[in-house]
DNA sequence: GAATATATTCAACATCTGTTGAATCTGTGT
DNA sequence: ACACAGATTCAACAGATGTTGAATATATTC
């Protein structure tokens, strides 16, 4: 054979793992079905056909993408929260404390983390957001931790409805993946006031703002259980 | 010609508007590159070419339908904003005030307004976390309107700096295009406590949890600034 | 160093994609 | 009834897509 242009390609990283980088920048950019086979392998430096063998298909290639880094991360998160609840003991962490421990991974990772790492919460965030893709991918892969997060979030607000903290939850991932789109919106709106990829400012602000979230729903659905209750006592009064 | 199969159409409707209708459907689950123009216009029961012919080609199918219905609620929404703000005249109307004025059109219309309004804020939702089609048509088609409610929440919070409110307003909206795409998944992780499809629930919950989220950035902000003040005027003091 | 297993390329496939131009249908005004 | 314009369909296109099997290169084992 002809002498191979080894310049094309990218590293000397694996054919499988320049496949799974160039991937998860492209799907990161344009989701599932806005990036071809022949995109990323193009990207890669390396022959279409290489997907197929390493991984099977275009779907394959899609979730071995989102799962490599998932279980990294899972790992990280979950010893930052029980380092934080060690060290709180012997009460309770704050709730500021736990969005952080919550948060915080990812952030970091994805500020100071490289560009695949980047790359890979853009992807969180399109598989978040996507109906058809969120509920499958998310929860096979990051539930288990969450469940363990929110047993955290209702120790540290004990007498808050579970319902609530829920709610909080969804509230507080809908604006963290937003946040990893970095679409670059806010820049625009504030006149570059503010910077989508400032993510020390986003870090600074996230756990103040749910954690006050997460404080005035609790107060809310308590202020609302008291009412019914407060009439309930008055008709008592009232009847005999 | 043959008899027409009328059974096949979806309803009267004439065909560009059952094309749309159709888009809006399909985009909204899969994003713009996951539906094809079959897709579409097979669900419209109507020929591909008629796309070309209606609306020029894919893309701006696309717009056309993120379009039709941005108009409608810019409308409604600035009316909105505009009536809470002369209803607490001569004083300012409060910050919940103004976030619900925000919110609560979106959420009435996709819980109340019918099937294509919901498919529509699904496609808000993918649009505005998309890095590729955000920017462009949030900007264009959005933030006229978002400036006049920036600018309502400034005066409620009239201490607050600028750059608070700005990312206060991109959490708002992470946890707002989140709950619209409807992923199910927090159906899942509460153990159905908690249902994607309670727009209510949401309504109720949002502009307390964001609203406190404002004031608690606002006031991380002013005692930020009030530290470094602090230490230079114990600098002062020290040195002569 | 031959044998063998793994990794990569090549060429081709059937299918699907968006778009286009000509043909046909449908309704409206005269 | 006719002409005409707008709406819709038909048929076909060139190119892209995911996948596959055979051929070749590279690495590992004996």
């Amino acid at each position: 054979m002809l002498q191979r242009n080894k310049a094309s390609r990218k590293s000397r990283r694996p054919g499988d793992e320049r496949i799974l980088d160039a991937a998860e920048q492209l799907f990161a950019r344009r989701g599932f079905y806005g990036v071809s086979l022949r995109d990323i392998t193009q990207e890669a430096g390396v022959d279409v056909a290489l997907v197929s063998y390493h991984f099977g298909g275009k779907r394959e290639l899609f979730t071995a993408v989102f799962e490599r880094r998932a279980e990294v991360l899972n790992r990280e998160r979950l010893e930052l929260l029980e380092e934080v609840q060690r060290a709180a003991l012997p009460g309770r962490p704050t709730l500021e404390a736990i969005v952080t421990a919550f948060t915080q991974p990812l952030l970091q990772r994805s500020a100071r983390g490289g560009s695949g790492w980047k790359s890979y919460f853009a992807l969180v965030a399109y598989v978040n957001n996507s109906p058809e893709f969120g509920p499958v991918m998310m929860t096979r892969h990051f539930d288990p931790l969450v469940d363990k997060f929110i047993a955290g979030l209702r120790a540290a607000l004990p007498e808050c409805p579970p319902r609530e903290i829920y709610w909080g939850y969804q509230f507080l991932t809908g604006a963290l993946t937003l946040t990893f789109a970095e679409t670059g919106r806010i820049d625009a709106l504030s006149g570059g006031l503010c910077r989508a990829t400032d993510l020390d400012s986003v870090h600074e602000r996230l756990s103040p703002y749910v954690a006050a979230g997460f404080r005035a729903l609790c107060e809310r659905a308590l202020s609302q259980a008291a009412k019914p209750r407060a009439r309930a006592a008055l008709a008592k009064r009232r009847r005999p």
